[in-house]
DNA sequence: CTACATTGTTAGGGTGTTCTAACAGTCGAG
DNA sequence: CTCGACTGTTAGAACACCCTAACAATGTAG
């Protein structure tokens, strides 16, 4: 039904809008590498469709019918990357720009078959949630590495916007999903932390990259 | 590199010079579903990127480029059809639409991975030749089944054009590449023909299914 | 509260792909 | 050899999506 093209504004606004809720044009325009008067009129589009609340000057705001719809389409990009990774044997760097493109297929049974072989999984291979197929997203209970204290013993259960950067640092220190992390000292400077990986090795992270991490503290 | 539209357009040209070499503007326009005029226009613009001779009045030629361009869409084509029938587990009638979709996912290792995958297969779940990675098509040595005499024992290759309906025809009786047929009798009026079906059970087809069963001759 | 930076909008245009309506060329039947 | 049927072409327009340039609204810092 929706085009290519719909598809991936939806996308990006379910993404953006996650916290907020709301999404200026400039942040769509950013994210999706086009020019501000062309997110603005696919907004008027959009609106045109029932996908979008729009009012000039006003945030975006998607309606319960595009949450569904962009729910649905990020259910299809995440069980993509899923069988690529399960059943098709490729690394967790390398599934996104292919799932970016299998996405668009429209054909549910595809999708249905996928999800069915690497056993109706809750999430995707970077600790992202896949929505159901009535568009319900289930909520992961985790909070940012970075804002953990000394002392904490956490499992990696995400990634926040999992980058091929961020994927291939993660796979050269040997760092996969449900590892576990002791946290030792946290850097008052940088806010860099040093951490025991898998009860094992030290490893010290920045920031940024602490930021990126989601982890579930162990009960 | 070739749009959505280019490689379908390819695609049908190739599909309908196989025998001829040369195709008419009217033909692509029925095979694609589409006005006369946009073809011509896309005519213009496939000759412009050099996949295409043509000149006005004149019937469409593929050149090398195109033939290439073309085969390697059909064997991205007929790898997912394979993939789609051995590792996921759909039936040969199923397959076509989706595979129509996801022909035109831009990921060379994708495609890589299925072929590896099904093992390099040479033909397609129709028994249609797969074009190998550098675009050459593997000629199948058969003929149709509506050419043999009678007293010939014969195994069935290929479908020429399988539709849904001939797949579904063949499916409630039992059919499926590499089973063999005597030929048992060929009924002058009508060229329906009676054959043994696997040395067993005696079935009569009409002309129209025989002249879509491509079949070898046994040695 | 004004001034500037940011953000959003309008206007106008371009490409790719499609269409319909009208016209022109080709080719076989008589 | 002409006529009609078919096939192909041109002209003109539409739609979806994109752009740049210029202008308007908003909101924040001084």
């Amino acid at each position: 039904m929706a085009s290519h093209t719909v598809e991936n504004y939806l996308k990006a606004l379910f993404a953006l809008a996650n916290e907020a809720g709301e999404v200026g044009i400039s942040d769509l325009s950013d994210h999706l590498a086009v020019s501000k008067p062309s997110v603005n009129s696919m907004a008027k589009a959009l609106q045109q469709d029932g996908f979008l609340k729009y009012e000039k000057y006003k945030p975006l705001k998607l309606t319960a019918k595009g949450k569904k719809a962009a729910a649905l389409v990020v259910r299809k990009h995440r069980l993509t990357e899923m069988f690529l990774v399960e059943q098709m044997g490729f690394g967790w760097d390398e599934v996104h720009d292919i799932a970016e493109q299998v996405e668009h297929v429209k054909a549910p049974a595809f999708f249905d078959r996928m999800d069915e072989l690497v056993g109706f999984p809750t999430v995707d291979p970077h600790g992202s949630p896949i929505p159901d197929a009535q568009g319900n997203v289930l909520e992961i209970d985790c909070v940012k590495l970075s804002e953990c204290a000394v002392g904490e013993k956490v499992s990696l259960v995400g990634l926040s916007q999992s980058s091929k950067s961020l994927l291939t640092f993660l796979d050269s220190h040997g760092i996969a999903l449900g590892h576990t992390f002791d946290v030792r000292a946290v850097e008052p400077f940088d806010g860099s932390m040093t951490v025991v990986h898998q009860g094992a090795t030290d490893q010290t992270f920045s920031q940024k990259v602490c930021e990126r991490l989601l982890v579930n503290k162990e009960a």
